[in-house]
RNA sequence: GGGGCGGUGGCGAAAUGGCAGACGCAGCGGACUUAAAAUCCGCCGGAGUAAUACUCCGUGUGGGUUCGACUCCCACCCGCCCUACCA
């Protein structure tokens, strides 16, 4: 019997069943086995339903769990639901369901497509953040960080999304706009929850050095984090009259040995002194207008949309106050202007103006007509002002420490200031060496109803305090009042009962907190919970933990290089200090596959730009096992990649040759006397070739390698190969395909091969060494580079031997045609270059 | 402005110091067929030549290192992505 075309959809169907019957996927529980886990990112299921695009990044870590299941491996690989957040909920308030609903409804569409796609989770771990179960321990994590002192209020402007109606996090506003719907943000004063972040900086930054992860990823935290060294330099301010406070200034700078080419100081608009030092004084006509100018400039800057305030190219603003400061080393007068190129969350939000030598200061002190002191120079000689020079070099104009290199120079003005300066000061110095981060705190405060609520109740008379961890989880209570309000608060606030409490402490009336926490809190843990999901003492069984975690291999997409990435880092690293796991890294190695692109206009896939392909219509058309080999084949794992359905047949032939392959050789019969060499040589390469391509994540030529070995085979129907011989070759093609197409391989394995076992608990097929090359080989010979003539000797030949042959190769006298040979180079079995 | 990634046939790509274009798509020619589909065989970077053959050119551009460079180094051009007054 011979079929044509592989019959997918019969021979999907046929396993299907029984697969899932036989629980083939569970996690591996065998001691004597090494355990792996290789984990997909937390996905966040939305309404549109999976991608094509989206079986980059799963596709490939099935296909590398299936290669180690086979290779011996314990292998954990489980798939949940980041469920909480906005989309659920907007799709809730849009339909008249609940939120609870739309992410059942969302995580079971992808549920379905990572089956139909034949993803081999092990489905019995399977958990959404959202489960009370879950969340109850997100909660306690939250008291873990509120004990520890890395959780905390502060009223502070934050982002504001007047479309989401709620509060972003820094790095979820893009170019001045929301992450999620694109709205232009405004700015708006809550009091936030805050994760202490910032207190890890200096591990989070060291301990990238320890991890096997994409080097673009760690430089994009290693930017985000953004160390800075330098100084932190105290200005006093001159006393507006003789019995008002003396305010003091701290300024950061990297720059502290340009300290003599101060001509002012900015502040951040926003500034909390910028009130209290303007000049106050009505009986003069200058200092009233004076004070109007600044109060008019802040309401200003603070109207000023952020893509506005951000724009580099714009010119510089700024007004006076009308206030000095005094220079701590000359006691030289500074004048105080405010100014939004300065940023209030960024070191002290105040800056020494430096026109010589910033150009930011340059260019505001060419705007406003302030003066400029050259204080480096390149060769120690005064260049002139009509530039700023921003490298570093020796010092000029700067009183005792001119002459010094600047960078000596700037160490020792810091050590000056920090004995005392020349100017006195109440607390005996002037600055100190100071380290500054780019990085804020984490705001986890969201006021929205879909997320896991805030652990905290609020006593007048004892403030915030921790829920008892017995009263977890604080379930959110069931309303079909969730939508935002617009007024700031979490629809939450709106529910009286359930705000409604008593303090555990004082037993006193209390309000419950109405904020939900940030869903990449959900996602800073689940790692840990999938070791053992129904585990009931703690958020994880620490014996499973310990054997399984850290993760050993973690993939999903780029876009997350500063997000989740790094908060999940930040929760290990605490969780590392409260004793509970003994890992200060949470993903061992990370992998970032490409992205996919539409080949209609080279985009992204996304339902927005209507160029998305699902996997449910190729599954249809083409069947599993093409879609899957097809993911793979389009290019490099890492690199991004062009869908375009065209090329699935391509790979929809491959399948049907394979099937016909199976099904048209001999494998029963005598064994031949001898054994066809090439055929049996060729069968150790592939295997050799296929096994290292596997382990490296080059699925795109190990796809192609499968290719070639068909071909071989389909052409060594014409020579006389045994039919043992073609039942070991038949049967090494099927295990090696087996990882990439699950269904094709199996049906063969059992219906055609006679096993009994599913092919996907067989053994990885072995190599002899010695049979991965040839006994002879054809070298290139090549005179000046230049290919000329080709020798075959035996492999390993030896070198005097092969420089013999290669020399009086026909092709090559005639190229050499008498010239003096000057040198010629044997590559050992590659190739043999004369220089003449 | 800063950072990252990339630039190889008509297209997706392979080769990471050693025969550039493996493998596949599209295309062209042929076989089979009443015909088509499917399948199979062949060709498929450019130029020169009647031509087997052969020669020359060719991996964004220009230099360099090397017996030898798509690969390493320097400078530049182009595209995409991220980030942005971070003091």
């Amino acid at each position: 019997m011979t079929t044509q075309h592989y019959p997918f959809a019969e021979i999907e169907n046929k396993w299907r069943p029984i697969w899932d019957e036989m629980n083939l996927y569970q996690t591996g529980n065998d001691p004597q086995k090494p355990d792996s886990y290789i984990l997909d990112f937390f996905p966040y299921p939305s309404g549109s339903g999976l991608s094509v695009g989206h079986g980059r990044n799963y596709v490939p870590t099935c296909v590398s769990s299936r290669f180690l299941r086979m290779n011996g491996h314990n292998v954990l690989h489980p798939m949940g639901w980041d469920a909480f957040g906005m989309p659920a909920e907007n799709y809730a308030i849009e339909h008249g369901i609940r939120p609870s609903e739309s992410s059942r409804l969302f995580s079971e569409t992808y549920k379905r497509q990572m089956q139909l796609m034949a993803c081999s989770y092990d489905w019995s771990r399977e958990f959404s953040s959202t489960d009370p179960d879950y969340y109850r321990w997100t909660q306690w994590f939250f008291l873990l960080l509120f004990k520890r002192g890395l959780a905390y209020q502060a009223i502070g402007s934050q982002w504001w999304c007047p479309h989401c109606q709620t509060i972003l996090a820094n790095e979820q506003v893009e170019n001045g706009r929301c992450w999620r719907c694109d709205s232009a943000v405004t700015k708006k004063d809550l009091q936030q929850w805050y994760f202490k972040i910032t207190d890890y900086a200096e591990r989070l930054l060291a301990d990238l050095d320890s991890i096997d992860w994409p080097e673009p990823i760690k430089i994009m935290q290693r930017n985000w984090i953004g160390r800075s060294e330098g100084a932190e330099i105290i200005f006093e301010i001159s006393p507006v009259s003789e019995t008002g406070p003396i305010y003091q200034i701290p300024v950061f700078t990297t720059r502290p040995d340009t300290l003599f080419g101060v001509t002012f100081l900015v502040l951040a608009p926003e500034h909390p002194l910028v009130a209290a030092i303007t000049t106050d004084l009505p009986q003069t006509a200058v200092s009233t207008r004076l004070r109007a100018g600044v109060t008019n400039y802040q309401e200003q800057s603070c109207r000023l949309s952020e893509i506005d305030r951000l724009a580099t190219d714009k010119e510089k603003t700024g007004v006076f106050t009308g206030a000095y400061a005094v220079h701590p080393l000359t006691g030289a007068p500074i004048p105080i202007w405010i100014a939004d190129y300065v940023l209030l969350s960024y070191g002290t939000g105040a800056v020494m103006g430096v026109p010589g030598h910033d150009s930011r200061d340059y260019a505001f002190a060419t705007q406003f007509g302030l003066p400029i002191v050259e204080v480096i120079s390149p060769n120690g000689k005064p260049q002139g002002i009509d530039s700023c020079f921003t490298e570093h070099g020796i010092l000029i104009n700067s009183g005792s420490f001119s002459g010094m290199d600047s960078r000596t120079g700037g160490v020792q003005i810091v050590a000056k200031l920090v004995a005392g300066g020349n100017v006195s000061t109440e607390h005996g110095r002037n600055g100190r060496f100071q380290t500054t981060y780019r990085m804020r705190d984490w705001l986890i405060s969201r006021q929205r109803y879909w997320g896991a609520p805030i652990p905290i109740i609020h006593c007048p008379d004892c403030g915030p305090v921790a829920v008892p961890e017995s009263d977890l989880p604080v379930c959110l209570p069931d309303t079909d009042d969730f939508a935002p309000t617009g007024d700031g608060r979490s629809p939450l606030a709106h529910i009286t009962d359930w705000v409604q409490t008593t303090c555990p402490q004082c037993g006193g009336p209390g309000q419950r907190e109405t904020d939900t926490m940030d869903g990449f809190a959900c996602s800073s843990w689940y790692f840990l919970r999938f070791a053992n999901p129904h585990y009931q003492e703690g958020p994880f069984d620490p014996e499973q933990v310990k054997r399984w975690l850290p993760v050993d291999t973690y993939v999903g997409g780029a876009e997350h290089a500063v997000m989740h990435l790094l908060y999940a880092r930040f929760w290990t690293k605490v969780m590392a200090d409260a004793g509970l796991i003994d890992f200060v890294e949470p993903f061992t190695q990370l992998r970032n596959q490409g992205m996919m692109l539409s080949v209609k206009d080279g985009r992204k896939m996304s339902k927005s730009r209507g160029n998305v392909v699902t996997p449910d219509e190729i599954i249809a058309s083409h069947g599993a096992d093409a879609l899957r080999a097809y993911l793979l084949f389009l290019g490099p794992f890492e690199a991004e990649a062009l869908w375009d359905d065209s090329g699935i047949r391509g790979i929809t032939r491959f399948l049907d040759r394979v099937w016909r392959l199976a099904h048209e050789v001999p494998m029963t019969g005598e064994l031949a006397g001898t054994r066809h060499e090439p055929f049996e040589r060729m069968r150790h390469k592939t295997i050799k070739r296929i096994t290292a391509e596997m382990s490296d994540f080059r699925f795109n030529t190990a796809v192609s390698g499968l290719m070639q070995y068909l071909n071989f085979l389909v052409a060594a129907q014409a020579e006389a190969v045994s039919a043992a011989q073609w039942r070991q070759a038949v049967e090494t093609f099927m295990l090696l395909l087996a990882p990439i197409c699950p269904f094709i391989s199996e049906e063969i394995w059992q219906t055609v091969l006679g096993h009994t076992g599913s092919i996907h608990q067989a053994t990885w097929p072995a190599y002899d060494e010695a049979m991965t090359h040839d006994a002879q080989v054809t070298l290139p010979v090549e005179v000046n580079g230049k290919v000329r003539d080709r020798i075959v000797i035996m492999m390993d030949a030896d070198e005097e031997m092969v420089r013999e042959t290669a020399v009086s190769a026909p092709g090559v006298q005639r190229f050499i045609n008498g010239r003096s040979i000057r040198k010629v180079i044997v590559v050992s079995n590659k190739l043999v270059n004369i220089v003449v």
